[in-house]
DNA sequence: AATAATGTTGACAAAAATAGTAGGGTATAT
DNA sequence: ATATACCCTACTATTTTTGTCAACATTATT
C-alpha cells in the first residue's frame, strides 16, 4: 500500500505555495526545482488544484501559483482528495446491485475497509497546511538551539 | 487511494478459513466460489499465507487449507503486510542518503506520511479475523430478531 | 511592437504495477 | 489406477502511473 506522486507531488507544491504566501506568483518552475518535481507533469497537478478552485495562477512573464485561501483552511484531505480521488479502499457490491448481498463474508470485510478509511479521512483532514508549516518551524528552531549550544562550548 | 486486489481477495480467504476452522481442510476452489475469486490467481495468494505460516495445506484428495493459529492471532494488519507490503506510503530520502536532508518540505510532508501510516496500522492491527467474525454473528442477529418481529405481527 | 517568461491544453508514450492465465508437476484418498 | 487437489513457474493482458511534447495564450518588460 502505498501513495501515488500526485499526491506526494501535490502535497509538497502545496506547501511550497504556503511557504510563499504574501510573496506574489510562485511561478510551476521554481516548485519543480524546489521541490524536485518535473516540471510538465507538475504542471498537470496544478492544473487539477486550480480547477478545483484551492489555488489561482497569474499568466503571463513574472507569472505563478497562489494559494486561493488561507493555510489554516486547507487540509491535506482537501488535496489528497483532488489529486487521488476519494478515499475508498473498496467499493461495496451493493451499492451498484442494491437487490443482492450474499452476506458472506463481504460486509465482514466491508467493515474492515470504512474502519481503515475512517481513520485515514480523519488524520488526513485533521492536518492543514498551517500545521505544517508550524511542525517545521518548531523543528528548525530545534535544530538552531542544538546549533548554539555546541557553539558555546 | 485504493487496496490492491490482493489485500481484499487474500482477507477473503482468511475470513472464509476463520469460518471453517476446525472443518477439516478448504479447498482453494471452494474459497474462489464463495468469494467470487479467480481460481489460478487465489493459489497465488495463499502460496504466500501458507510461506508465511499463516495457513497451512494439506495435498492430495480431500485436501485444502487451515489456518494456522487461533483466529484472535491473526490480525488484518498480519494479512496484508503479507500480501501487500509494508505499510509506507513515502520513503524518507535519509533513509537511502543518510547525509543529505535539504530539509525544505520534505521532512515536513514526511511528518504527514508518517501520521497517515501509524493510523493505518493501528487500525488494521487492532482487528483481528475473530472480530470479523463477531461481528458477522451480531450482525446476523440483528436481522434474525427484525425478522422475528414481522413475522409475528 | 517585439521578446521573453509564463501558464493552458490535449494528445501521446514509456514504464511499472496489477491482475489474471496456463500448464506441467507432485501428493494422496479412494 | 484415477480423480482430486495442492505446487510452481512462466507468461500475458490490462490498467494505472508517470511522465513528455508541442502548439498556443497571456502578460511584463524593453
Amino acid at each position: 500500500m502505498k501513495l501515488s506522486t500526485k499526491g506526494r507531488y501535490g502535497l509538497k507544491a502545496m506547501y511550497e505555495l504556503a511557504i510563499h504566501i504574501g510573496d506574489g506568483p510562485i511561478s510551476i518552475k521554481y516548485i519543480a526545482d524546489k521541490q524536485n518535481i518535473p516540471e510538465n507533469y507538475l504542471e498537470q497537478l496544478l492544473a487539477s488544484l486550480r480547477k478545483a478552485k484551492m489555488i489561482e495562477s497569474v499568466r503571463g512573464a513574472h507569472g505563478g501559483y497562489k494559494l486561493l485561501g488561507n493555510p489554516d483552511d486547507i487540509s491535506v484531505g482537501d488535496i489528497f482528495r483532488i489529486l487521488e480521488g476519494p478515499i475508498k479502499l473498496s467499493e461495496c457490491i451493493m451499492d451498484n446491485e442494491p437487490d443482492y448481498c450474499d452476506n458472506d463474508g463481504n460486509c465482514s470485510t466491508q467493515v474492515v475497509w470504512r474502519k481503515i478509511e475512517d481513520s485515514i479521512t480523519s488524520v488526513i483532514d485533521a492536518i492543514t497546511l498551517q500545521d505544517m508549516l508550524n511542525d517545521n518551524n518548531e523543528r528548525l528552531n530545534v535544530q538552531m538551539t542544538k546549533m548554539k549550544e555546541r557553539i558555546q562550548k
